[in-house]
DNA sequence: CCCCTGCTAATTTTT
DNA sequence: TTAGCAGGGG
């Protein structure tokens, strides 16, 4: 492909109109439907674009139609394009909704993340610089490892570098493109804790390299490395990629940033002062000057609004200076919002305008004001909870489906009571994020199987294995067999192959000679010695064997912990995912597949449309959006988190994350908050969020807002409240106590309706779930609530655990409860 | 070497 | 509250 003809250039970038050919352009179509500035986005033809995308502003459209519009008007060849995303899911989204505008020529493009794109392109250099293509991908907990055990070997503890701070350190230095060498440049080396870092930093480094392995954040600055070390590498890809596009470009951190830069420099630009000590060579050559030399053309989409990421690296200013680092580049504001109504709309304008140093933009929208926000304040989480499952409930009668409601907060433990009362009330639901699939011990466990044999230099992976399942090896033994390879100058897994020499026990020796066999039996099948491919099932087979034959599976099977039958199917699950690969990659390498594990995320659960309300963080929620939406637990020190007030920028990046969860409600949004929350068991009184301070009085109506809550009593709010008669308190909410300050100014709606839910919210979760077992029940049975009195079944639903029954209360009214856990008892 | 117990410490966000 | 770890007994 792409023999002679070079793409004939329609308009050769010399203005924004495609005024040649108004009625005529081959891309007409994909112009249906978008406002001017839309339209403008996808036609501006020049070096550098930014567009600017507010949220619900149609940028995934836009981004998609501007690169089928270059490839329709053959402008480019799918295989010069690099669309660059951050979350698998996105990426696999464009391509999707690419390949329904153009079709399979969607085929040859890059749409990727940075670290997929990155792993592509060093699984192709890797041998320039001292790997080979067959490297390991380090995610933070195999790195967290690494490091820990250096930080033991330095007893570097004592300087109060334990191994998350160091971590933390490393990778935060990687994103700036710093390493150990330039680090100690700059740092206080008379400080002792400094230059254990260094130590750390550079040792840490030396294992890696060792182990033929790059982490996370090596993927992006080792790609940068290598473009800046390798003029001539750096050439190809930027031959080859002649539009490179960015998503979420306010996401961006150095290193990123710096992947672009190189990428979309005019070719063979920096070969020369790389090189030379000459300090006359024109770095940057004018473009316009050799348009064969010219750098690829890039556009960035995104929304400083929106940018949440700053804690790991992310940089506000490679979005906000766009203009200044790209002169003469073009600026596309997309205001008109397509998914929510005016007053979600207004609220979330008003919220962020509260940032200062930003650039004004106003969401706005045609479609209306549409419903009032609704503000509710429980007495506990628990309450908090109740009102937003009851909430669902009436949602769903009214016709809203499951899967078009969500739930947000803030950390991850608040989903803990959220859940509680969403089993116990039927309602179904899934956690967007939780515990991670590819984070489980028994998941890591056989990943670090298959790394061991894709990559025998891989010493961590093989450490993992050794004692598991427990083969009697321990750090002893592991030790001996370390300094063996060392002595040897041979890897730790050859020297698995010679157990007799080692001098460890015949117990030992014999547990040490059969691991070795079974990774020499998957590797003939994985990895065919001839050179020849393996069949596309090896994957799977060899896992399933690896898992088999090492025992692995025999030992789950044999435990009598509960849990351990839940990691025989997590097991399974993986090989299944195997099978699939093996399905959709029929080239697929054990490499391909041990990358495309390393690089997923939780992120990527299709979002399963099985009727369920989704529960997940703020963070997680970006990028998506739903009908209803239930923000919890806005509370001082939550949202705003209480460790971002030192943090600079700290917490105009929560006020940023708070609208981000407002603007992803299509119709109806609810912000909750709770007076008391518990954490880590002990009770604490919490406040409400200043950002509800923010919100214009008329776009928020509470059913039950803090003064309700709090004006009677300050902090002991459920005792007293249980019996609150109505009516009273009114007005008089300056009466003392420490919640008045937010009875007074910040609250001043009318009050929930009297006779309302207080009783029925109160104080109704007992601490600890509890297990019926196999409770049968059936229609007709009666049965005793331990809050809801007698009631008669009317119907059972569903199977095993998740059996629901209908019931009846007398005086409760018609309930589902999910009989597995719920307090009842059979009459 | 393995397992258990009792203690401590840590609770933000994650490609 | 709980998860994770160190230290001691088997």
């Amino acid at each position: 492909m792409g023999t002679s003809s070079r793409p004939i250039v329609l308009d050769g970038g010399a203005g924004p109109r495609a005024h040649a050919y108004p009625d005529v352009r081959p891309d007409e179509d994909l112009l249906a439907g978008l406002n001017p500035q839309q339209r403008e986005a996808v036609t501006y033809r020049g070096q550098a674009l930014l567009i600017v995308a507010g949220a619900g502003s149609g940028k995934t459209s836009v981004l998609t139609r501007r690169i089928a519009s270059l490839l329709r008007n053959r402008e480019a060849w799918p295989s010069q394009i690099l669309a660059i995303t951050f979350t698998n899911k996105a990426a696999g989204e464009m391509r999707e909704r690419v390949e329904q505008l153009v079709g399979d020529t969607a085929r040859g493009m890059w749409i990727s993340t940075f670290h997929s794109a990155c792993v592509r392109i060093l699984r192709r250099e890797a041998e320039q610089f001292g790997f080979t293509k067959a490297f390991t991908i380090y995610d933070s907990g195999d790195s967290r490892a690494l490091i820990k055990r250096l930080v033991k070997e330095h007893e570097a503890d004592a300087y109060g570098l334990t191994p998350a701070a160091t971590q933390g350190k490393i990778s935060k230095l990687k994103n700036e493109l710093a390493d150990a060498e330039s680090y100690a440049r700059s740092a206080n080396m008379s400080d002792p804790a400094e230059r254990v870092f260094v130590e750390l930093f550079a040792a840490y480094q030396r294992e890696l390299q060792r182990a033929n392995a790059f982490d996370f954040d090596d993927l992006i600055a080792q790609t940068v490395f290598l473009f800046r070390a390798f003029p001539q590498v750096a050439d190809v890809y930027r031959r080859r990629f002649r539009h490179v596009l960015v998503d979420e470009y306010q996401d961006t951190n150095h290193a990123q940033y710096s992947l672009i830069h190189e990428l979309t420099r005019p070719i063979g630009s920096d070969a020369a002062p790389l090189a030379g000590a000459g300090g006359m060579m024109i770095f940057e050559p004018d473009p316009a000057d050799d348009p064969d030399k010219a750098g690829a053309s890039l556009t960035v989409v995104g929304d400083s609004d929106q940018s949440i990421y700053a804690f790991r690296g992310a940089d506000i200013r490679n979005i906000s200076e766009f203009e200044r680092d790209f002169p003469g580049a073009k600026v596309v504001l997309l205001e008109q919002n397509y998914r929510s109504t005016q007053n979600i709309l207004s609220a979330a304008n008003a919220v962020i305008s509260h940032n200062f140093d930003r650039k004004d933009k106003r969401l706005w929208t045609d479609v209306g004001e549409g419903e009032r926000i609704i503000g509710f304040t429980g007495y506990s989480q628990h309450d908090e909870a109740q009102f937003v499952a009851d909430e669902i409930e009436v949602l769903r009668k009214a016709g809203v489906d499951y899967s078009q409601m969500a739930v947000f907060y803030r950390t991850n433990s608040q989903s803990r009571a959220l859940e509680e009362i969403f089993i116990r009330s039927a309602v179904p639901y899934k956690i967007m994020g939780g515990t991670k699939f590819y984070e489980r011990a028994e998941i890591k466990d056989a990943l670090a199987y298959l790394v061991a044999v894709a990559n025998p230099a891989d010493e961590m992976a093989m450490r993992r294995i050794i004692n598991r399942p427990r083969r009697g090896i321990g750090d002893v033994t592991i030790e001996t067999i370390a300094r063996y390879a060392v002595d040897q100058q041979i890897t730790f897994r050859d020297a698995l192959a010679n157990s007799s020499a080692l001098g460890v026990g015949p117990k030992i020796q014999a547990a040490i000679a059969h691991l070795d066999a079974v990774l020499a039996e998957a590797s003939a099948l994985m990895l065919p010695p001839s050179g020849e491919l393996a069949p596309p099932t090896a994957v799977a087979e060899g896992l399933q064997l690896l898992l088999s034959k090492s025992g692995y599976y025999d030992a789950l099977r044999a435990s009598k912990d509960a849990q351990d039958e839940a990691r025989i199917e997590n097991l399974d699950e993986l090989v299944a995912v195997a099978r699939e690969f093996a399905r959709n990659n029929p080239e697929g390498t054990i490499l391909d597949f041990l990358t495309e594990v390393a690089l997923v995320s939780d992120a990527d659960d299709l979002e399963d449309a099985s009727g369920s309300v989704s529960l997940m963080t703020l963070h997680t929620a970006k990028g998506l959006e739903y009908d209803a939406v239930f923000v919890t637990g806005v509370e001082e020190d939550l949202i705003p988190h209480r460790i971002s007030a030192n943090e600079p920028g700290g917490p105009q990046e929560e006020r940023r994350l708070f609208y981000v969860g407002i603007t992803r409600a299509r119709k109806r949004l609810y912000l909750s908050l709770a007076m008391t929350r518990a954490q880590f068991g002990e009770v604490t009184v919490a406040m409400p969020s200043r950002f509800l301070q923010e919100i214009p009085n008329e776009l928020l109506h509470w059913r039950q807002s803090p003064g309700d809550v709090n004006s009677r009593g300050g902090t002991q709010s459920r005792a007293l409240n249980a019996r609150r008669q109505s009516g009273s308190g009114f007005g008089g909410s300056g009466s003392g106590g420490s919640g008045s300050r937010y009875g007074d100014d910040l609250v001043p709606l009318p009050r929930r309706a009297p006779g309302g839910s207080i009783d029925r919210f109160a104080n109704k979760i007992p601490a600890k779930v509890r297990d019926n077992g196999d409770l049968e029940l059936g229609p007709g049975d009666r049965i005793r609530h331990d809050d809801f009195g007698e009631g008669k079944v009317d119907a059972v639903t569903g199977e095993g655990a998740k059996r629901v029954a209908h019931v009846r209360f007398d005086t409760a009214g018609p309930k589902k409860l999910l009989i597995k856990i719920a307090p009842i008892e059979k009459l």
